[in-house]
Order: C-alpha cells, then structure tokens, then sequence
DNA sequence: CTTCCAGCGTTTTTT
DNA sequence: ACGCTGGAAG
C-alpha cells in the first residue's frame, strides 16, 4: 500500500470553522450532510448502494474530529473486511492530517484482538496466543476427533466446526447450548473438548476472538467501564451484515442495560442497507438493524438514496426487482443522470453459447476502444459457472482475472513456514506442531505421534513437552525436531523479522525440500514472498521507526477521560496516544514483530490473486463483487434452480436473500448492463434443462432490451439466435468441434433426443398429483427426472423410468 | 515415504 | 465432469 498523504486534504484549522463553512462537508447532498453532522446520539443510515456510504463514515469522523467533538482515542470505527478498514484509513487520512493509528478503526475481529492482547490476562489467555484460520480449525477438530474416538462417519469434522462456530456466533458456549437430542448431546461435549484443547494449546479461533472479548467487556466492570467512556463515536459499516454476537459486543461497548433499557453513552452510527443483506447463510442477522432501532431508541434514521454510479434504467431495475421482498425497510434509489443505455437480455441455448455470446460482447466493446478490460465484470452465482467463461475467454485470448480461490497466507507452504514461526512464538501450538513435525519428512511417522500423542493427553501438556517423556528410538526424530525448534528460537532473539524468517526458511529444511521438488519453484517464489510481505509489513506498522508525526494536538483534543473514580487506576494504565499499538496492558509490552506479523497473518489472508496492474476482465460471483462497480456488468445463469439458487428456492427467507443477492448485482453496473440465462447447462456431468429465472418477470419492461426474441410462455423455443450473425464461428481453439451444436435444435439433445419428450413448461398430467407444470430435467434415459409443480401437491422430483406422466396439450 | 486410486462433494465467504 | 482427500499399496 502507497504511504497515506496526510496532507492533500483542505488544511482546515481545526476545531476554528463552524460546521457548514467547512470544506469537508462541500459537495454533500442534503441526507449525506445531515448524517455527517448528526448530533451526538444514537441514528440508524440506511445507505443505497451507490450512496456514497464509506464517504460519510469518513466524513462523519473528520467533522467530529475537526470540529473538537472528538479526539482520535474516542473512535471505533468497525468494518468486516481489511479492504472496508484500510479504505476508510486511507480517505480519512487524504481528508485530514490526522493520527490514524491513534483511532480504533479495523475488522471486528482486528479490534477483538487488540482486546485481547491488551486484556489476555484478564480474558484468560497467553500473551502468545495464536489465531486459528478455518484451515487451522478442521485439522484440530480431525485431531481431537482421532484422539477421542469420534467416529467421524456420524460427526463430520467439517459439521463440527460449522457448529462450533454457529455457537460462538450465537454467544453461547457448551453450557449455554439446548439439547434436544442424543446428537446434539455429543456433539456438545465434542464442542466443550475443543475448547478444552484450545485452551491447553494457547489458540483461539475466529469466533473465539470475538466471543473471548465480548465476555472480557461482559464480566470486567472496570475494563467495560474504561472503554465505554473511551469510545465517545462507534461507527458500524455494513451493519446488516452483524451477527448475534457482533451485535453484543456493540451494546457492552455502547453502555450497560439497565432494568431492560440500554442505558449508553455516547453514539452509535449504524449503516447498513437490509437489501444488500447477503449473509444469512454465515449468521448475519438483518433483524438486528430493527432491534438497534429499538434497543438504543434511535431517534433519527436516515436514508441515502441517491445513488452516484448508475443510469436510472440500471436503477429502475434494480428498484422494481427489490421491490418483490417483504418486510423491507424500504428504500428506493434515483440518481439525476439520464435513463442511459437499456438493460440487455440474452437467452442462448447452451452455457457455452452464453460464454461465447459474453466473450463476443466483450471483445466488440473493447474494440471499439468503448471500455477498458478492467471495467467489465463477469458476475455469476456458483464458482461452478466460471469454468465455461474461462475457456471461453482463454480461447479468444482475452486477458483476465478470477477472484476467489486460495489466498497468499492460506497456501500450503506459506502456512508451513507460519507453523514453524507460530511454533518459536508459543511452543505448544499442537496444530502447528503436527503441521511441520514431518514436514519436510524427517522420518517421523504416524505410529511416533500416535505414541507422542498419547504420552501428551497422559501428562497433559503439549505434544512439545511430551517428546522428553517419550524413549527410545522412536523418540530419537521427535527430539532432534525439538531441539532445532529450540534452538532456532534461542537463536532467533532479537534479530529482526526478515532474518527471523529467513533462518527458519532455511533451518527447517522448507527452501531445501521445495529445491529438490522439480514443482517446487512457485512455492520457493511464495517463500521469497513471505520475506517481502513480512519486510512491507514491518516498515508500514512502524516496527523500528518511528510512526507518522502527529499534527494533531491530541492532549488538546483529548475529552475528560479520567473523571470516573471508579476506573481511574485503569484509565491511568491505558495510554491514549498508543491506542494503534499491541500493547500488553498487563506488563505494557508491546507485541514483538514476529508476534504482530502472525497476528497480522491469520487475520489479513491477502489478496485473492491480484495480478495488480493487468488490464483484465474481472470474473467472481456475486457476493464477492459486493462493494465494487464497473461500467460493465455481465450476470450470467439466471435460471431456475441456479439464480436462485436450488436449495434457498424452497423456503421464503431463501428467495428473498436470492433476489437481494441479484439486487446486489445489478447495482454493481454504472454504464451497462447484461443480464442472461441459458436453455441447458452442463451441471455435476449431466445436462440440466433450465427454466429462465423469475427475476426476469421482474424487472421493468420500459428499461429492457432484449437482444434474443422474447420466448412468449413456456415451451416454445426460438430459433436459435445469433447464428446469423456469425457469432458461433469457431475461433480455431479447442472448442471449435463443438460448432455442431451450432446446427443443432437449439436443446442439444443426447443421444437422439430425450425419449420422454419432455421439456420445460410442458404441462403434464400424473395419477396421483394431477395436472402440473415441467419445471426442469435432469439426465437422460433411466435416469431421467423431470421437476413438475403441480398446485396441490408442490413442486417434485420424479423419475420419468418409473412415473406416468401424460403431456396435456 | 511416495504414489496411486477410489470415493466424495459440488451456493454463496470473511475473519 | 472434476478436483481434492484419505487410505492402501508399493
């Protein structure tokens, strides 16, 4: 990341201004101006996409912060992704010449660590704690399943963790779990040996972090105390994405209950949107947005509406889609610019019809030197869809770029390397112990850990502890390991993180390992890597130098923090100027480089393969394209069953996180937008007969064009489009012997056709159920099952090979 | 210890 | 269809 330029922004003398002469607040629209300059208290944003949302949060803190509302230490500024917390620390700083790193401003789980590592006494926990990632967290719970005879057919080690983490979200440990039945009952007591082990081993995971913390602030009257007088401002972005637990650990830093009523200090700006509430699925809860409303009695809400990205086409659609949710708190964007280009619509026949038409598209738009490649985004549902495009785009020789996928800090030799640093940081992380004890192999085999592991649940400590408990020569690898870990973090006091790293590189045989290994040139690059990132890492937290000047006076600004009888001793011992430092709030260390670098590690992943600087088309699915804009969106696969998606169709809940899902999408475009579906797609090996999506009967004819013929009902097939235009020329790639598809019916059809002659929206009759409606096929003879609607039964699978069905006509 | 093969799962994902 | 995982064989 650049430096910040503390000082491209107005050089406003602070606090001397009144509020309105202040040039950060020019250019505001009336509702953006009103929410930067709320009055203290508690108020609700409803932020549209496009709103300009990060400018207010960001604006909001300069205004308070120029104003003298607040010093630096009095903000928490709270977001779910690092990329939402650096961008509103790097506009904060372009606005103002502000300390940055004396405010509060990361991920709920960055903050909860800094808790923690400042509290880890009080919360329980070694000062050398270690952060679990998901990754991290399966194999520990394989580990204990192993150790404890689990048996892993009935208790998937994947389903344990989705429930240990579903737990934590909900605020509840073991104790606190209702137990309805047998399997719950195990599962429970799996979930308590965990924690158990977690504890032994001095790790936490994600949903510790945050859970640890909320109890710290919950049973800790004088810490609570100390920090709800601190944070005078809390600002929540995306706070419809909060969960159960999120949401309470705002309330124990907003204020104390009492006799029911929240009785708080200070203010908590919330902004979120409830339409762009995509994560149901991982716990976040919308309705938490209605229970601040009414928890904290807000008074003032506040909607944004105008949206600055999009053409009012765009927009419309995106409006009248929405519009089909219930329950909403109701919203709708305008924008002062122009109707714009109309929303296309393609219906092509296969998936790799709709890949070639998009790749088509793309090139024309490109050629005509319309757009950049980078300004174009392929959005889809499922990961699954990708692969068509790609080899779409790759055969055409079109540059571009895939988001998702393994991250820098999640590939397997960069969490070797981490394993053997977290082991020098606290030698009884038994995860990262069983990660490298064979790796790169050293002869040390399952049956020596088999007995190591025994010996350390026998004596109760690590697998570290145990190797000297252990005799004889199976213990003669295990000691030698030991001792070069040891002898590596002797080694290693003192010397600076690169040489830290490098020494280990070397020392644990991984550069070595990865030499030999004729594949192993990536991941000697990646090694390299680590060193550069740790190197970056160190110069931009400041370890060794000094951090940014402060031009701003902070005792001046500073509010009566101290005043409190009660938490005076503790405030004394809570610097304010350090608040951006890991300090041990026990001894008043600070975290050493290596520390703060694994720290820094678990909780940043990295980028998802940025090939930064290349002019590519831009591919993910749409949740990942939340929070992002192009002038070009593709949305491909708008079919039943795909978008939206199967298993969220059945219920209502389901459907309407579908359709805020396409809301989301939609509202990614600026200047075009395309929205197609396909007849048939290649899904898990097998053809599926696809109806087009709902979504499209709702949106607004007035602002469609459709670039195929509007297929009118169900059934019937236009012929097949573009073939005329030359669009299926095979470009001479690998793709080309498919072009007979080309003259084909527009359903491929396997095998000389489906002997059932079933299609989509066909009505057909059943014995038992009566008349219904083919909703879609799968597979082809004695396999084949069609779903049917029939209104009084529901929607059903049946297998053609054994139902009788008789086509009404 | 390495290599191979069978079997499994396949909506969305951040920390 | 396909890629990853884990267990068994070499």
């Amino acid at each position: 990341m650049p430096p910040h330029d503390l000082f491209s922004g107005a050089p406003a003398p602070f606090g001397a201004d009144s509020a309105p002469a202040s040039p950060l607040l020019h250019n505001l629209n009336p509702e953006q101006l009103a929410a930067v300059t709320l009055p203290a208290g508690h108020a609700l944003i409803l932020a549209g996409a496009g709103s300009g949302k990060t400018r207010v949060l960001t604006t909001r803190i300069a205004w308070l912060l120029q104003t003298g509302q607040a010093s630096p230490g009095g903000i928490l500024a709270v977001t779910f992704t690092n990329k939402a917390a650096k961008e509103m620390v790097a506009r904060l700083s372009a606005m103002l010449p502000v300390n940055v790193r004396g405010m509060w401003i990361g991920t709920f789980h960055g903050l909860c660590n800094r808790l923690l590592r400042a509290h880890h006494k009080l919360a329980g926990l070694p000062s050398t704690f270690q952060i679990l990632d998901t990754q991290d967290q399966l194999s520990a719970v394989k580990r204990l399943c192993k150790q404890h005879g689990v048996d892993e057919e009935r208790f998937p080690p994947k389903q344990l963790v989705w429930f240990i983490a579903g737990c934590k979200e909900e605020g509840m440990r073991p104790q606190d779990v209702p137990v309805r039945d047998q399997d719950t009952q195990k599962k429970v007591e799996i979930y308590q040996l965990y924690e158990q082990q977690c504890q032994r081993e001095g790790v936490v995971d994600f949903g510790e972090l945050m859970l640890r913390s909320y109890e710290l602030l919950r049973d800790n009257d004088p810490v609570r105390a100390h920090y709800q007088r601190r944070f005078s401002h809390i600002l929540v972005d995306e706070f419809q994405d909060t969960n159960r637990l999120q949401y309470a650990w705002l309330k124990q830093l907003a204020g104390d209950t009492e006799d029911g009523r929240l009785a708080t200090h200070g203010s908590v700006i919330a902004v979120g949107d409830d339409d762009q509430s995509i994560y149901a699925f991982r716990g976040a809860r919308v309705g938490n947005m209605q229970d601040f409303v009414r928890e904290f009695g807000v008074k003032q809400t506040i909607k944004l509406e105008e949206n600055y990205r999009s053409f009012s086409n765009i927009l419309d659609c995106a409006n009248a889609l929405i519009a089909h949710n219930q329950g909403r708190l109701g919203k709708n964007l305008r924008t002062q610019q122009g109707p714009g280009e109309p929303v296309r619509i393609y219906e092509a026949a296969t998936d790799l019809n709709e890949a070639q038409w998009l790749v088509d598209e793309i090139k024309s738009l490109v050629k005509n030197g319309e757009i950049e490649r980078r300004e174009i985004a392929v959005l889809y549902r499922s990961n699954a869809q990708s692969r068509v495009i790609e080899s779409q785009l790759f055969n055409a020789g079109v540059p571009y770029r895939v988001y998702g996928g393994l991250r820098f800090f999640e590939r397997a030799e960069i969490k070797h390397a981490l394993a053997y640093l977290r082991l020098l940081e606290n030698p009884h992380d038994d995860t990262s112990f069983m990660r490298v004890v064979n790796f790169p192999p050293r002869g040390i085999g399952a049956r020596t850990l088999e007995q190591l592991q025994d010996a350390a649940r026998e004596a109760g400590c690590s697998l570290h502890d145990a190797v000297s408990t252990l005799s004889g020569r199976a213990g003669a690898n295990l000691t030698a390991f030991v001792a070069r870990i040891d002898v590596l973090r002797e080694g290693t006091q003192g010397a600076n993180l690169r040489s830290i790293i490098g020494q280990v590189l070397e020392a644990s045989g991984l550069v070595e390992h990865y030499r030999n290994d004729k594949e192993g040139a990536d991941r000697l690059e990646n090694l390299d890597e680590l060193i550069n990132a740790a190197e970056s890492f160190v110069t931009q937290e400041g370890f060794g130098r000094d951090a940014v000047a402060l031009p701003l006076d902070e005792q001046r600004a500073a509010p009566p923090l101290t005043q409190s009888p009660a938490s005076q001793g503790l405030d004394a011992s809570l610097p304010m100027a350090e608040a951006g430092e890991l300090i041990d709030q026990d001894t008043g260390e600070t975290l050493s480089p290596l520390a703060a670098f694994l720290t820094h590690a678990a909780l940043e992943a990295g980028d998802n393969q940025a090939q930064a600087g290349q002019d590519a088309v831009q591919l993910m699915t749409v949740h990942a394209s939340k929070g992002l804009e192009f002038d070009c969106v593709f949305i491909g696969g708008l079919e039943e069953g795909l978008f939206p998606h199967e298993n969220a169709m059945s219920d209502h809940q389901g459907l309407e996180e579908e359709r805020r899902l396409m809301y989301v999408a939609i509202t990614r475009a600026r200047k075009r937008l395309y929205i197609s579906h396909s007849q048939t797609r290649l899904l898990h090996g097998q053809t599926r007969y696809n109806v087009r999506s709902r979504f499209f009967d709702e949106l607004p004819e007035g602002a469609l064009k459709w670039l195929t013929p509007q297929r009118s009902g169900f059934g019937s097939f236009a012929p097949f489009p573009g073939a005329a235009r030359g669009y299926f020329t095979p470009a001479g790639g690998g793709f080309g012997h498919k072009s007979e598809v080309f003259a084909s019916p527009p359903v491929p059809e396997r095998k000389g056709g489906a002997a059932h002659g079933l299609r989509p929206g066909m009505a057909v009759f059943h014995n038992k159920f009566g008349e219904g409606k083919v909703l879609a096929i799968e597979g082809a003879g004695d396999d084949a099952r069609a779903q049917v609607n029939f209104p009084r039964h529901g929607t059903k699978w049946l297998a053609l090979a054994v139902a009788k069905l008789t086509v009404v006509e």
